[in-house]
RNA sequence: GUCGGGUUCGUCUAAAUGGAUUAGGACAUCACCCUUUCACGGUGAAAACAGGAGUUCAAUUCUCCUACCCGAUACCA
């Protein structure tokens, strides 16, 4: 690897949010640039101005900044090499496509869609080889090539419409290493003549991306898949601005696949697959749709990044939960598979659950009060960050903790009717009125205090533990779930037990 | 169709440079233990080298063929 700077993009295009796919290559992008002292630029590709989707750039800043991804230069920040968008780096195009005419790499032409239309029709019932616009075909359309300089100034100077073409070596090979993929080798007779600047004065992806990427000093593009089958494109554009040595070196990621494995994850995709595909929650401004988002679904950023950084990537040793920090650290694109990976929402729910049990009782409380809030529901900190300590374990998420724990907060309006005929038995009434009276005596509502009770209960009753415990848990919960029956009643407070326990004994019928 | 890429348990994946592995781990599943609840946790079970040729003393690892999957084939990125 040269000695040259580290410097990568991620550069978006603002057709609507962002989703975790890209994500994904945002964060390798980081995790590279990080890893090797380099700087990453956020570039926003609005060549298509059809496509533009109102919020989408604020989408992509709000969820890469939630997920602690930073940028050292960009369209929000800017920089030495700006602007970064490219809608505003328009004028700068139309230069480097003339200059590709002027060394006849490209060329003019000014075919109407209805024309391209035939064209690829007829091409297709011929069955040719190469059905798309190119060396095969070009001398018989309407182009630079075929018309003289004459008669293609007097098109431009009349405003006909017109592209420019790159002009596409004859069965030529073109070799090239990438980092992921090794290397690669595609004969040029395969590929068509691609458009490199469009009809209405912007130009599309291949040269905009080409430019941008030699104007900003990038060293490494590292994106996905989808791309690799333009790189030869993108190769001999380098070449043919001479920009040969100063040439990035490529990385093709694998695409982040549907659970069913049909096909790349995409933004339509949506709430379709029972889990979000994107990091927050997005309201289509077309149609006022809402997709959820994994930031609203309870999941921390940091799992979420946990997540993906394993999608299609591992340390190679057995550790699976890793900070940002650890991911720079242990990062290396040498060790990104080459094949697609399905995204796995259950395991997505265990990595939060690493994260959630990792986090103080202090700092899930912060997180659980405002959810209490909206139930109306006021409480210490204190009493709320006990019994996050009890329910911690057994949620995966901040907003599991209610189903947990509403117990602690309201006494139950209804009885678990498969419980009731488990554990309510003819002596219950009996067993409960005993331990109520005990209840009622302890000048101390500790733990071990309602130990001793429970136990001097059952030894006059000379019963079992679960004639007292599961009626117990029904009147204090209602239901047969939840941490130990003696935590609860401790938090829950001697007052508030035994006003459960008398509704329940009154409200329950065998 | 054409071109390119890919293929280890259901899923994510590990196993320097071909050589021993019961092909390892995690999620999910199942069983048992713990808990007289539900979880968590613990232990264990089941579960994979796409198929076929070849090269080699030896192939999951190299080559070729087939199958399947994915991507690209737009004046979209």
């Amino acid at each position: 690897m040269s000695q040259k700077e580290v410097r990568v993009r991620f550069a978006p295009s603002p057709t609507g949010p962002l989703h975790i796919g890209g994500v994904r290559t945002a964060l390798y992008n980081y995790l590279f640039a990080k890893k090797h002292n380099g700087s990453m630029v956020l570039r926003i590709e609005d060549t298509d101005q059809n496509r533009f989707v109102q919020g989408a750039e604020d989408y992509v800043l709000e969820s890469l900044n939630w997920c602690g991804i930073e940028f050292d230069e960009g369209v929000h920040k800017g920089g030495p090499y700006g602007p970064y968008k490219q809608s505003e780096r328009k004028e700068l195009y139309k230069g480097y496509a003339e200059k590709l005419i002027e060394s006849g790499d490209a060329y003019y032409a000014f075919d109407t869609t209805e024309e391209l239309e035939s064209l690829r029709k007829k091409l297709e019932t011929k069955k040719a080889a190469n059905t798309s616009y190119s060396s095969f075909c070009r001398m018989e359309m309407v182009n630079s090539l075929t018309l003289n300089d004459q008669e293609v100034q007097l098109k431009i100077d009349s405003g006909v419409p017109y592209v420019i073409r790159f002009k596409m070596p004859e069965n030529k090979e073109v070799r090239f290493t990438d980092i992921i993929r090794g290397d690669v080798v595609v004969n040029t007779s395969t590929l068509d003549d691609k458009v490199l600047f469009k009809s209405d004065g912007m130009p599309t992806y291949h040269l905009a991306n080409i430019v941008d990427d030699y104007l900003m000093k990038i060293s490494h593009v590292i994106r996905g898949e989808e791309w690799l089958p333009s790189l030869p494109l993108h190769v001999l554009l380098y070449k043919a601005f001479g920009w040969e040595n100063k040439m990035p070196q490529f990385a093709h990621m694998p695409l982040t696949l549907k659970p069913d494995g049909k096909g790349k994850l995409s933004k339509r995709d949506g709430d379709r697959l029972g889990f979000p595909v994107f990091p927050l929650e997005w309201k289509n401004p077309q149609s006022g749709e809402m997709s959820s988002g994994f930031r609203e679904s309870g999941y921390f950023p940091e799992a979420f990044i946990n997540i993906l950084a394993f999608l299609g990537w591992n340390p190679g040793t057995e550790q699976e939960i890793f900070s940002m920090d650890e991911l720079i650290q242990a990062f290396s694109l040498e060790r990104v598979g080459k094949a697609g990976s399905r995204f796995d929402p259950e395991k997505a729910k265990w990595y939060n659950h690493q994260y959630l049990i990792k986090k103080s009782n202090e700092e899930l409380t912060q997180l659980y009060q405002p959810i209490l809030k909206e139930k109306d529901i006021v409480c210490s900190d204190e009493y709320v960050s006990s019994i996050v300590g009890l329910i911690k374990e057994r949620a995966n998420f901040v907003t599991d903790f209610w189903e947990q724990s509403f117990f602690f907060f309201e006494a139950p309006v209804e009885y678990d009717a498969k419980m009731i005929k488990k554990g309510w038995k003819e002596n219950t009434t009996e067993i409960l009125n005993a331990f109520l009276s005990k209840s009622e005596g302890l000048e101390k509502y500790t733990f071990n205090n309602l130990e001793i009770a429970v136990k001097s209960v059952l030894e006059e009753k000379e019963t079992g533990m679960g004639q007292l415990m599961m009626p117990l848990r029904l009147v204090l919960v209602g239901s047969g779930k939840g941490p130990g029956v003696i935590e609860i009643m401790e938090l829950l407070g001697k007052e508030e037990v035994n006003n459960r326990i008398r509704t329940g004994i009154s409200n329950i019928k065998i």
